[in-house]
DNA sequence: AGGTTGACCTGGACGC
DNA sequence: TGCGTCCAGGTCAACC
């Protein structure tokens, strides 16, 4: 579910209501897929970590920490309480500033991070919940699994390839599909290219430019490029500003849904009547995703 | 090497 | 009501 608009509206909800909290500590429950660092190495990180902010890049949610006792000097006993001899403290002992860690989060299409009373009703599919020193729960739901929680202690900190869409220029973006024989709508999906675009948004951008999902990336006229630039940017930021898109399951850190499914132009528009011209809205299967588009607004 | 397909999961919608 | 089928916002590994 959760493309660019949904990602940035969750970490930016969470920045505002978890930033300067600790976590006190951490469960993580006993189904492996979700965790692609080891678990220990998880609940490790973020025990007594205090949350210095929360961002997006790309899909992913990047939950800045600052380990315990960054500035102190950690002595075994001080961690004491869970598992942790901890390669942490270890490492804190030997470098005055302990390196910053992160909390990589990425929501698959079905994840959810939400903060929450610790006394509230606990999800099913909930996989791993943090406790707040404030007293509340951010807490990690996700029934189909395909979500992913990490954490980094690297000095350069989490890196993605893909350039972020918000941030390019118009040159970069069209050098992205030279040469590429791959239908624009796979390029405009692939994350290595641009980072945070998604079924969605690839469909509701190539109808503003008025460019066909099948069209090999390179076929594109430097005219059509300069109008998919603006078009993916446009759409992401007014996805941003409603809230993002509400399907079925998505909803913001705080459990309220999107607006921007009510401005969805052809995804999900099968066979209604296209805004513009009253054509009848298409879909077909491109690599394996539903792409939606007007057979005459786009060529 | 670039491009495409299927697998990974669960649950909701729909048809019979 | 119940069962089967299909579909879903994302990403990989495995193929061609």
């Amino acid at each position: 579910m959760p493309e660019l608009p949904e990602v940035e509206t969750i970490a930016r909800g969470l920045a505002q209501r978890v930033t300067g909290d600790v976590i006190e500590s951490v469960w993580l429950g006993s189904k492996p897929e979700p965790l692609k660092s080891p678990a220990a190495e998880i609940a490790q990180t973020l025990q007594g970590a205090r949350i210095t902010g929360v961002r997006r890049l790309g899909k992913h949610i990047v939950v800045d920490l600052e380990p315990q006792g960054n500035s102190l000097k950690i002595v075994p006993g001080k961690t004491s309480r869970a598992k942790s001899k901890s390669v942490l403290a270890t490492k804190a002992q030997k470098s005055a500033p302990a390196p910053k860690a992160q909390w990589i989060v990425h929501l698959g299409m079905t994840g959810q991070l939400l903060v929450c009373r610790s006394d509230a009703e606990l999800a099913k599919h909930t996989h791993a919940i943090a406790k707040l020193a404030s007293g509340r729960e951010l807490r990690f739901v996700d029934p189909r699994r395909f979500g992913r929680l990490a954490v980094v202690r690297t000095d350069a900190g989490f890196a993605t390839p893909g350039i972020e869409p918000l941030e390019i220029g118009l040159d970069d973006f069209a050098k992205l599909f030279r040469g590429r024989k791959t239908p624009i709508k796979s390029a405009l999906l692939n994350q290595k290219l641009l980072r945070g675009v998604g079924n969605i948004y690839a469909d509701e951008a190539l109808f503003r430019a008025g460019v066909r999902p099948r069209r090999r990336a390179s076929s594109l006229t430097r005219a059509e490029l300069a109008r998919l630039y603006e078009s993916v940017k446009q759409v992401l930021r007014e996805a941003i500003t409603a809230g993002g898109s509400s399907i079925s399951d998505y909803v913001d850190s705080n459990g309220d849904p999107g607006e921007f499914q009510m401005q969805h132009r052809v995804y999900g528009r099968e066979g209604e009547p296209c805004l513009t011209c009253r054509t009848r809205i298409k879909r077909v299967v491109i690599a394996g995703r539903s792409s939606h588009y007007c057979p005459k607004c786009q060529k």
